[in-house]
DNA sequence: CTGAAAGCGCTTACAG
DNA sequence: CTGAAAGCGCTTACAG
């Protein structure tokens, strides 16, 4: 049987007090003592039996991150890949692992309800009552990314409003006037005036710019899309059959940004000297596209480092629940330029 | 504070036993009662700690990946986030979350101590004596992947033997015979006849190829190179100095070769014409170099799923220690050809 | 169907 | 410097 604490102090002949002592407060037990009991220790293959510690200290030494997909999908995803390599700068320095935690059966609460850690960190949990009800239940610190901030709940998200100005006001002072807009599904009845959090926000940037240029948002043709290239592809069809004469596509992704890119070039309209394009997210293959698209990058490993940093400081009483907005920037890439018809 | 379970039963007028009986199993407690505990629980908020129930089950319900560097450069190595997505495929339907165990100020050790899972991956865990032993201390189950096979330790790894003997197949059979090879850095003395593990296992692919040809592998100049392409351009120089007549190329990993078609490219030899270079590992960059490479190709998702799976299968019992070994295959790019020079 | 009690393996005031 | 004892929040035979 694997040894305990009281094998070892029974073989050392001492309390299983100073066995702990011996492990956790070296100082605070005599010098051949502790010797002693590190000898038979090791003898014995003892090793701290990690539940149990927590058990005492309340305290797991493990942060949450949870996906609310099927986590093969989100792995291979550049975008959370970046992100977590981010969360783990900052966890790393505090030795804290990673639990990664995705929906049991499809539970997200079962997932949280059962997670031995001492935060979560959860990603575009956006209109998930029952699971951030189970979050609040557990009664444990969470930041949550990428979703609509509310009261008293730390957030992090990237600045999805200006971005999405910046990419309207771009396509706009190129010189576009008839634009389309490629969004991202929503839940039936699939209109964007439901939206809320990131792409609530998204909708807002555009329209902010829009306005400027004395253009109602209203009047601008849209069409909901998944988040994947094929249907990138079925809703940029949609969208010229709305209107032909479009000259630039505003995309709310990357991803259907790519499959707008190769609607158009299965059409023979050239990128973007017909039709610009632009994308939002700034994913590694929006820089291999040909031509390159000009799009919107957040910066994920930052996202990812500043939410767990914001997350430990809960963790340790020293933060408390904060929105925290980052930065997005303009990549000009080479599908944008202004119109020729 | 946090609720208990002894809140629960109080508030509900029954014992701490019928509360726990209530959420674990519920036949065992009459219809009314369970009602009554299960309204009193929502109403208090009450989850059971799943700190708790691991110290008193003895599961922790999930696995831990050990890696051995750190987390933030692993996460964005391609190579290991299809692995990861192979295990999440298995551990995913098993209802097991993954920790992500990475050297906590440098010491594997601490962390394997320190993790409260039921079993362990290891990644290329070669050669680290230390984390083996307190791996066994821990008393735990585990399966090591990309090492050496040990006695009574299960073991997955890609056929490295049988694909190093493919990719030095095809390069003497494409008629080259001035053969360079990029090694992979070992320990100092830095001499490929101290490898072990994956590495030795290539090389020895390697040599039964060349023997086949009557050419002894200790004739064959070698380079050793960490892995990055950097270090690949550096060594691929090195290489061309000690045979300025090399035809061919051979590199222990993908990442060497890309920078082996670099090297070449600038001192304006072209590939394959000049000098033909073949790869090992089968990552996603090699299909996009140009040329695109000719390499060896693991299946990572496999790996990690296969992986994953025994594991499971030692935690249940249901298995015993195993040593598995996955198919390689050659993947044709353009970087290979006849000899010309 | 229900409950009292022991046990899981540690940590940590508190006394000595 | 050392130890007896309580406590962390559950689960699970065992009785009733």
């Amino acid at each position: 049987m694997k040894p305990t604490i009281g094998d070892v102090a029974a073989a050392a002949g001492v309390s299983r007090t100073s066995v702990s002592f011996a492990f956790n407060k070296p100082d605070r037990v005599a010098e051949a003592t502790l010797e002693r009991i590190l000898a038979v220790a090791s003898e014995l293959g003892y090793v701290p039996d990690p539940v149990a510690r927590s058990m005492s200290s309340g305290r797991t030494g493990a942060i949450g991150v949870l996906v609310p997909q099927a986590l093969p999908s989100m792995v291979s995803n550049p975008l959370f890949a970046e992100f977590l390599a981010g969360v783990a700068l900052t966890t790393e320095s505090r030795e804290l692992p990673i639990l990664l935690v995705s929906p049991l059966q499809g539970s997200m609460e079962r997932a949280v309800s059962g997670a031995a850690v001492d935060g979560f960190l959860t990603i575009g949990l956006e209109g998930f009552r029952p699971t951030v009800q189970m979050l609040d239940a557990r009664r444990l610190p969470y930041v949550m990314v990428d979703s609509e901030p509310a009261d008293g709940v730390a957030c992090v998200n990237p600045d999805d409003v200006g971005g999405a100005y910046l990419a309207m006001r771009a396509v706009l002072d190129a010189g576009h006037r008839r634009i389309g807009i490629l969004g991202i599904q929503s839940p039936p009845p699939h209109d964007w005036r439901n939206y809320t959090g990131t792409l609530a926000r998204r909708m807002s940037g555009y329209a902010r710019a829009l306005a400027e240029f004395g253009i109602a948002i209203d009047d601008v043709p849209l069409v909901e899309s998944e988040v994947s290239e094929e249907s990138g592809v079925d809703a940029t069809r949609e969208l010229l059959e709305q209107d032909p004469a479009l000259t630039a596509i505003i995309s709310m992704s990357d991803i259907c940004a790519l499959g707008a890119l190769e609607e158009l070039s299965r059409r023979g309209l050239n990128v973007p000297e017909d039709v610009s394009v632009v994308g939002f997210d700034g994913i590694p293959e929006a820089r291999w596209s040909r031509p390159a698209l000009t799009t919107i990058a957040q910066d994920p490993i930052e996202k990812g480092r500043v939410s767990a940093a914001l997350l430990v400081g809960l963790i340790d009483g020293t933060h408390t629940a904060a929105h925290l907005v980052l930065d997005t920037t303009l990549v000009a890439g080479e599908s944008l330029a202004p119109p020729t018809r």
